[in-house]
DNA sequence: GACGCAAGGCAATAATATTGCGCGAGCGCG
DNA sequence: CGCGCTCGCGCAATATTATTGCCTTGCGTC
C-alpha cells in the first residue's frame, strides 16, 4: 500500500511546488509539460493522498521579533512508552518548541526552540521545560547563525534513484 | 532598520499564510477583516521587504521514499572563520543535509539531514561527512519519531507580546 | 478488431487577482 | 479651527487563473 509508484510529472509537480508553493497552476502546467485541466487534478490527487501535506509562508522570525534559536538535547528518568507520550504532548503544547524529534542513544528527544530573546528562552528553560515531570537533564545549544535551512525533500537525489530503478 | 512596526492585520495576514500558504487572498482578506484590493497590497509589501521570505508546498518525505531522519553533531578541529565558513559551503552543497546550524558549546554545528535509507545515510556519512577536511568528530542520532514539526513562527506569542507593548 | 479504462486537451464558465480611481480619516501647520 | 497633505480603504472594471464538462487518444485485454 505505501509508495505508490508516481511517474515523472508528478514528482516535477513536487519538486515544484516545494521550491515555490504559490506558483499558479497556468505556470506549473507549463513547467511539467502538460496542460493546466490535467495538472491540476494531478494536484489535487497529490494533495489527497498526502504526498502534499499543506503549503504555508516562510516567515522571518528574525524579523519578527525571534531573535534566539535553541536546540535543546532532553534525556528523561523513564523511557517507558506512556512517559514518553507524556512527555510529547507537553512538548506539543509549549508554543516555543517548534520541533520535538525523539531520538535513539543518550538523548531521548531533541527539541528547536525559539524565543524573543535569551532571557524569555531561559525562563521557560528553568520554568518549564527542565521543571516537567520525568525530566533528568536538558542541554542547550544557542544557534549562532544558519548555514542552511531547507525543509522538505532533496529532489535531485530523488529524481538519481528513479532513473537507478528503470 | 529592522523591526518595522507590523500592525494587526498584518500580524493576522502573516499567521494567517504561515498556516495554510495557498489561501486566496480573497479568503484572507475575509479573515483579516478588509476588502481583497488592500489585503493583496499588504501581502505584497510583506513579501518585499522580507517578512514573508517564500512560499512552500510540504511533502511527506517519507512517502516519498525518505525513510530516515538524522541529526549529526559536528565538531570541527579549526574554529577560525574562514573553516568555519569552509565547512558551512561543503554542508550546502550535500543534498542530504536540510539544515546546517552553527552553534555554541562543544558541537560546532548540528545537521539535520535525511536519506533513503540507514545504508545509504551511513554511506554519506562515512564517506563525506567525517572524511570532510577539518572534521574532528561527528555524534549522529537517529530520529525513531517526530512529535512536532511545525516550523515558522508563535504568532500567539507574538501577539501577547504585541498586547504587552500597549 | 472491439471494448474499456486512464489520462490529456480544448472550450466555456466561475472565481480570483490586479489595477485605477475616488473618498474619508488623521495630521501638521498656518 | 480650517486648509491641504498623505495614507489606506473600498468600489468597480479588467486581466488572469481555476475549474468543469466533454471529447479524443493511446493502450491493454479479451
Amino acid at each position: 500500500m505505501p509508495h505508490v509508484k508516481l511517474d515523472p510529472i508528478d514528482r516535477k509537480i513536487l519538486a515544484e511546488l516545494q521550491a515555490d508553493g504559490r506558483m499558479t497552476n497556468v505556470e506549473l502546467s507549463r513547467r511539467v509539460g502538460i496542460s493546466a485541466p490535467p495538472c491540476l487534478r494531478r494536484v489535487r490527487t497529490l494533495e489527497e493522498t498526502g504526498f502534499i501535506q499543506g503549503y504555508h509562508a516562510r516567515v522571518n522570525a528574525r524579523e519578527l521579533g525571534f531573535e534566539v534559536t535553541v536546540f535543546a538535547m532532553v534525556s528523561l528518568r523513564s523511557q517507558a512508552e506512556a512517559d514518553l507520550v507524556a512527555f510529547e504532548e507537553r512538548a506539543r503544547a509549549w508554543p516555543l518548541v517548534r520541533e520535538c524529534h525523539m531520538l535513539n542513544g543518550e538523548i531521548d528527544f531533541i527539541l528547536k526552540c525559539v524565543a524573543p530573546d535569551l532571557s524569555s528562552f531561559q525562563s521557560f528553560l528553568t520554568g518549564e521545560l527542565t521543571a516537567a515531570p520525568n525530566v533528568a537533564s536538558v542541554k542547550t545549544s544557542l544557534v549562532i547563525r544558519c548555514a542552511k535551512n531547507e525543509p522538505g525533500v532533496p529532489f535531485d537525489v530523488l529524481e538519481a534513484r528513479a532513473a537507478q530503478a528503470e
